[in-house]
DNA sequence: CTGTTAGCGCATTCAC
DNA sequence: GTGAATGCGCTAACAG
């Protein structure tokens, strides 16, 4: 029931009669060891099962072949991708990683963070909804890459989903649409920030009155219940935070009726769900493997050598006009919208 | 650039003016110290900003206060929720998660688990694609819990998708169909196991013939291109291995022009899309939150009470019935389906 | 209740 | 190229 003791560097020594310094250089700095003894050294450590402790090793260099990766919420499915991303990168240089998913809450967020600091060699922010101080605090502590949150000083990549987000809006006013709705996300978030002024300053641009119905969470259930608030609006035309967001309004809207494309138009971003809505989601694109890929890669090259800290690599976005958008009905509903 | 040297034990012993045992126990046994000391020693602590290293803490003690949660694939919506409970349960008793996503394969697998082995007191294995007896090795190293695996002698969790997968098939017999396809997924996966024979025999009790037809992978593109295969063996009603598949499948008949569901029935299994395909999904319900929490308890029993290692918690499932799935056509369409 | 001593498993000086 | 000694930061007996 208890494990079994694990085999240690002075047993492999015994067995492979030479010193402990000997099996560990074979571990560590085999071109300092003759050929003859790493073979000898290796088939011992071998034939034991041995292989070096991890933590007794951390303990004595302080690296730990560790990272974490911190994302508001797993079950977004928005991170789950670039996850999977940063594991494969971290594997593929013997390194393990520690996940940190924090519903949301910024409070956990640090909690979790200080935790971890201690155990891992950097960490990899996925928008973090903590405060630039905090932020700044847990980077003296331990390296940081950050990814959707531009904070000079710290490395960062950033999906720049304010270009798909302008794209989306002229898109709705070459369709006649005469104003537009963002249905916002997270207040914390940096995304969010990007993409409610791309909506605001195209929309001037474009001549489209922009009105901002904040989501209760980033979630589908959250783009469900603002759909209150878009009637009330009288929305023809909506952008939301995320695709969730946007397949909570698609629901809300089908419960209350409202044809989608042709009595309100509809439009996403991050293209999480494929063309899984129905109607397929127009959206705007995602690039999160490629994020989790280069956010790796900066905190590699931190760690391996000394990079410097201000990176700042931006991955640029377009809009995927499937089918949740069209031509502005000719007779607009006119209601109480802006009284309130 | 580096990060400042962490205060020690020591640093704080001389900052409180008491021994290094005594800055030990007061983090670690509290109740054997004095109140006045404590403060002192806290006092001294918070000042210096000082927390117990938990590398070395491991090193002396054997316990690390992490777990691993090891899943197929991140990015299958099916496990995100899963690992966030299991986090979540794990962060209440101040223990950190690895995350293991080995992208299907077993070997990943395998090799990702021997590494970790050493820095965790336990692992929750989902849905493990490696081998019974390797899995067996893994548990003489490190206490495991198993979700969806049903292996003797090793606590487990299952979700019993059996249960609303024969429900499934006699929906599709009470709607008049006459034949069924499994779209399967991953050989290695107990789910699946289950779940075709719970095709095969329900379909043998209802009189309906029965068809298997694999998917290359477990996703939507599996899905997508097994509907080739469907169409070839002439299939009314398809139960997909899980909604990914089934959204594939849909996909698929979509691009080929078949109803759904008056031409073909489509069921999924997990219900880890909700509401978001069109038609809306009928399926088999999901229980993996409910499978998470239940597993890290199982491994936190056996953690801290010694419990034993013959669990065998079986959650139950049942066919949540959307819009994929209407009468058989009368006219069946007639092909060669069984010639090759 | 508190201090002293020893050691967890390894990497790293410094010698040879 | 290899061995002996020392310490990483902490907990765990064992005293008192």
């Amino acid at each position: 029931m208890n494990r079994p003791p694990e085999p240690t560097i002075s047993d492999v020594a015994k067995a492979a009669d030479v010193s402990r310094s000997t099996v560990s250089r074979v571990f560590s700095r085999p071109e300092r060891i003759s050929e003859a003894t790493i073979l000898r050294v290796r088939e011992a450590a071998e034939q034991l099962g041995y292989s070096p402790n991890p933590t007794a090793r951390a303990l004595s260099t302080g690296l730990h072949r560790n990272i974490a990766v911190f994302v508001p919420d797993v079950a977004n499915p928005f991170f789950p991708p670039l996850i999977a991303e940063v594991q494969t990168e971290a594997e593929a240089t013997d390194r393990c990683v520690f996940l940190g998913s924090s519903g949301e809450s910024a409070e956990r967020e640090v909690r979790l963070a200080r935790r971890l600091a201690a155990q891992v060699e950097g960490m990899v922010l996925v928008s973090p909804r903590m405060q630039d101080e905090e932020i700044l605090v847990l980077a003296t502590r331990c390296p940081l890459v950050l990814v959707n949150r531009d904070l000079v000083g710290l490395p960062r990549v950033l999906i720049d989903s304010a270009a798909g987000t302008r794209e989306a809006v002229l898109h709705l006013a070459a369709l006649g649409h005469a104003s537009v709705v963002y249905v916002a996300g997270p207040e914390a978030s940096w995304s969010n920030a990007e993409r409610r002024t791309a909506v605001e300053r195209a929309g001037a641009e474009a001549g489209l009155k922009v009105r901002i119905v904040p989501a209760a969470t980033p979630t589908f259930e959250g783009g469900r219940s603002a759909v209150k608030a878009l009637l009330r609006a009288g929305a023809t035309a909506v952008i939301a935070f995320d695709d969730l967001v946007a397949q909570g309004v698609l629901a809300g809207l089908a419960e209350k009726g409202i044809a989608v494309p042709d009595a309100c138009s509809v439009v996403g971003c991050d293209d999480v769900l494929g063309a899984a809505t129905w109607p397929a989601l127009t959206t705007v694109s995602n690039r999160s493997e490629e994020a989790g890929r280069k956010a790796f890669q900066l905190l590699l090259g931190r760690l391996e050598r000394g990079d410097s800290t201000q990176a700042r690599h931006v991955l640029t976005t377009s809009l995927v006009i499937r089918q949740t958008t069209a031509p502005a009905a000719r007779k607009t509903t006119q209601t109480d919208g802006g009284r309130r």
